[in-house]
DNA sequence: AGATGAGTTGACTTTAACGTAAAAACACTG
DNA sequence: CAGTGTTTTTACGTTAAAGTCAACTCATCT
């Protein structure tokens, strides 16, 4: 059970670089303790190291993700501030719903495509046994 | 039943700077036709820059989707290529439905989030009722 | 003819998200 | 204790995707 994770670890468990989360450092998506220089991650910075690349994949800017990851810590304790988490929540909500009908309908085109491809393919196949004989 | 679009016609429609629709157009991911200088947009072009955008949202980069664009107007004529662009197809697909479960991970993290704002509202609602009485 | 407005080209600038290289600090290993 | 490997800081470079600005063309309106 290890309670601490080092940056090279983290790389490689993400396939980052070294400079990718020194850098989300620098913009403040995580906040590694120290021991002297190091860099030391806890399960927790990893967790959100996750949420960012998740984001990334995603098309979300760092800005972005930063403001997401901000509302996951956040309890705001009057209200104005929670109508407008609530409303950033709906927002991210149907920016997601986009999201996801943009890739039903990519997948449908894939198909189409696909569907093509293996018509051409069994005439080609047709013309190979035609030569053949 | 108009033939052609202007390019400002296209900008408004889809909320994007002629500087955009010319550097799609530099890129190669779409080639309008001309009348003297001017840019004509037949419905095709419009068609290709909706998928473009749409490519856009899900955060596929420029080349991606000249990729895709271009597999979709492709039909070799060659078994090898075919192949090629069948393993292109199954690529795109696996990486959309890995984006697809990205999206269902964040709509649940928004649900708990909206859930504990929920919560520390009817908190403030209770604390005031009190203050009332 | 002059002004107005849409469209064009070309060049330079900007922003996000890193890459790369240099120099120095530590931790261990033989 | 010299060498090796990992990490850190600092600083400059790069790439994608446009933004911005200037000068120009062309058609139209007055």
């Amino acid at each position: 059970m290890q309670r601490y994770f080092t940056i090279t670890q983290l790389t490689q468990e993400f396939d980052v670089t070294t400079r990718t989360l020194r850098f989300y450092e620098a913009q403040g998506l995580v906040t590694p303790t120290r021991r002297g220089r190091q860099r030391l991650y806890t399960p927790g910075d990893r967790t959100r190291i996750k949420l960012i690349l998740r984001g990334k994949r995603l098309g979300f800017s760092l800005n972005e993700i930063k403001e997401m990851i901000e509302m996951y810590g956040s309890s705001p304790g009057e209200s104005g501030q929670l109508r407008l988490l609530l409303d950033k929540i709906a927002a991210r909500r149907s920016e997601l719903a986009e999201k996801q009908r943009d890739i039903e309908l990519t997948l449908l085109e894939l198909d189409e495509v696909e569907a093509g491809a293996m018509v051409r393919m069994s005439e080609l196949a047709g013309r190979t046994r035609a030569e053949e004989a």
